[in-house]
DNA sequence: CTCAATTTTTACAACGATGTAATGTGAGAG
DNA sequence: CTCTCACATTACATCGTTGTAAAAATTGAG
């Protein structure tokens, strides 16, 4: 059976609440009570139930993460920033899948409506406003990456702008084909479609006229999706001067893809990326991309987050978090 | 102000336990009570409080899943299957990152007395015994992969044997000169030592003597510290005829040291890997690997961890998961 | 040494859900 | 029409913690 306050307080000789107050340390205690009381905690080897405590104070200290694929190694690298920030700030993180699922993301927002959870950072994908109602009691949301509307506190990378200087970069060694991969037919995500509008942008900056037939599209974000798409685009179609895919996955995936035809890269075609991902930078060739910083990210997004659960009433607040082109093996 | 069972008692006319008692449907309520009482829970928009149902129930659904580095692409998909099949049974996972460091780990079980977890799922790395405790009151634990010492329930692959016949695979082509990468000489992983240990028992079948030289020692498990290990291993070692990576993340980061040298895979050296995570799949070339099913993993720890929450007391138990050497391009 | 002002500690009641045991309701048998 | 029995519902206490408000202990001034 595990100790209670009362335990400890019995043991201590004290009543229960002033061993709240030790532990809590805003209630000031005597010296000679607080280590009477230390000593009983460490004796009876105390743990506080945080149940209780959640019950009590309407706070769990739990976040959650909510992300589309948690497959994919920018998930990987974002959920360990985040949870590391978190960690830094006494929160533990509880991570959850959407899979780009409309209907799961209005799930988890009922369960972070279950006092679990004291908040909620979220990736959106599909996010037609369907899914984040911002109508009821909702807890404090922090909205990750681009969003058809503005519907809650967030943090993004501007990818309009970051896709566009991208494709700048691209045509800089003076290749004009240029092809973008990872646009969706059915289901755009609100991401993909800021980076095709910069990818247009540039275009339009460059004088270089639009070519539907670059446009390449691909059923999910990943490198398998992404080596089948490419594959079976260069069946019938010439190959492109440069290869701008919407993320590193993707573009692992395209390397894969040229690599098997015998397609050089760069020498043939360039390929970039975006989210300066780890393996990306060990791709053969090392992967050109979109870098930024993801800790910035956990910390701006944290940081939103505790501010609305101290203020649940302020204005939507958006940070921006800065990009820069880095230029690898892959494009010179 | 949220909704409780009071206000949909109220609403519905009823008390209190009725409404619990429709929620949680072991005792029988009459169809029209139980009519009524949904209809008041919607009205109300009523979100069961899972603080206050864990402290009476002491449960809360929620899992831990402590991995040592969150950024790879293994701990990913790892959490990924996890997630998934938590979910599946109505489990939530909170994730921790523990960094190898044995004091995280300690922390973690703390964590986990404290009633906000029911059950963790724990891939320990040094795990020297100071690690888990299995003393005092402890939660639920399932340990992932290879450990010292039988403390918990255990899932894991044979990495002996798996590493063994991945050996054995890669002397099939002739090559004998066959090198491992991912030894670390200052805090060795129990991992690590069976994949050795595999490696060497495969030689002593092969009939090569052991060569130190062969040896490729390296700080961290990730592709940067493979390459940067790899390169300065070979400004002073003659090329081996194969290398052994102990994850796919160290041979993602080896591949990209012998592209940036010059050196041919795997007409010069053939390369192989670990985990068969996605991103090794489209390597380039691509990587030969020792493939395991990670929802399985998944599935068993789940399970492993429910009964041992079921019943505390009966034997330690392991289970043994099922691998394939997969070979690909990087080995042919 | 007394009394007020301060500091420290306490008793009690919540937070919201649910198990226990008791109460209330109805059907069917006599 | 009464009495039993099964079933449905209820009142109450409880899980462990902490805010509130009041009591007790301490301090310092006169």
């Amino acid at each position: 059976m595990r100790a209670t306050v009362k335990d400890v307080a019995r043991r201590a000789g004290v009543s229960p609440k002033t061993v709240s107050n030790v532990m809590n340390g805003i209630v000031p205690v005597s010296a000679p009570t607080r280590l009477r009381v230390e000593q009983a905690m460490q004796e009876l080897d105390y743990v506080p139930n945080l149940s209780a405590r959640g019950l009590r104070n309407g706070r769990s200290g739990v976040i959650a993460l909510a992300l589309p694929d948690l497959a994919t190694p920018f998930s990987a690298e974002m959920a360990q920033s985040i949870v590391e920030v978190a960690h830094e700030q006494g929160w533990s993180v509880q991570i959850e899948e959407t899979g780009s699922d409309p209907q799961r993301e209005q799930e988890l927002m009922t369960r972070a409506r279950s006092n679990l959870i004291d908040g909620l950072i979220l990736n959106p994908v599909v996010l037609d406003e369907s899914a984040v109602k911002v109508g009821v009691a909702l807890p404090p949301v922090v909205l990750l990456g681009e969003v058809a509307q503005e519907l809650a506190d967030r943090v993004y990378v501007d990818s309009f702008a970051a896709a566009r200087d991208m494709t700048l970069a691209l045509a800089k060694s003076g290749r004009r084909r240029i092809a973008v991969l990872g646009i969706n037919k059915t289901r755009q995500s609100a991401t993909s479609i800021q980076r095709r509008r910069g990818y247009e942008a540039a275009l339009q900056i460059l004088g270089i006229p639009r070519d539907e037939s670059l446009l390449i599209s691909c059923g999910l974000w990943t490198p398998g999706s992404a080596a089948e798409s490419l594959a079976r685009y260069l069946d019938s179609n010439p190959l492109p001067e440069a290869l701008f895919c919407f993320t590193d996955s993707l573009a692992i995936g395209a390397l894969n893809a040229l690599w098997k035809r015998g397609v050089r890269v760069p020498e043939d075609i360039a390929v970039a990326g975006f989210d300066d991902v780890t393996d990306g930078r060990y791709a053969v060739p090392s992967l050109t991309t979109v870098s930024f910083d993801k800790r910035t990210i956990a910390t701006e997004a944290l940081r939103l987050l505790t501010e609305r659960m101290a203020d649940r009433t302020h204005g939507q607040r958006v940070v921006t978090v800065d990009y820069t082109i880095v230029e690898r093996d892959s494009t010179r």
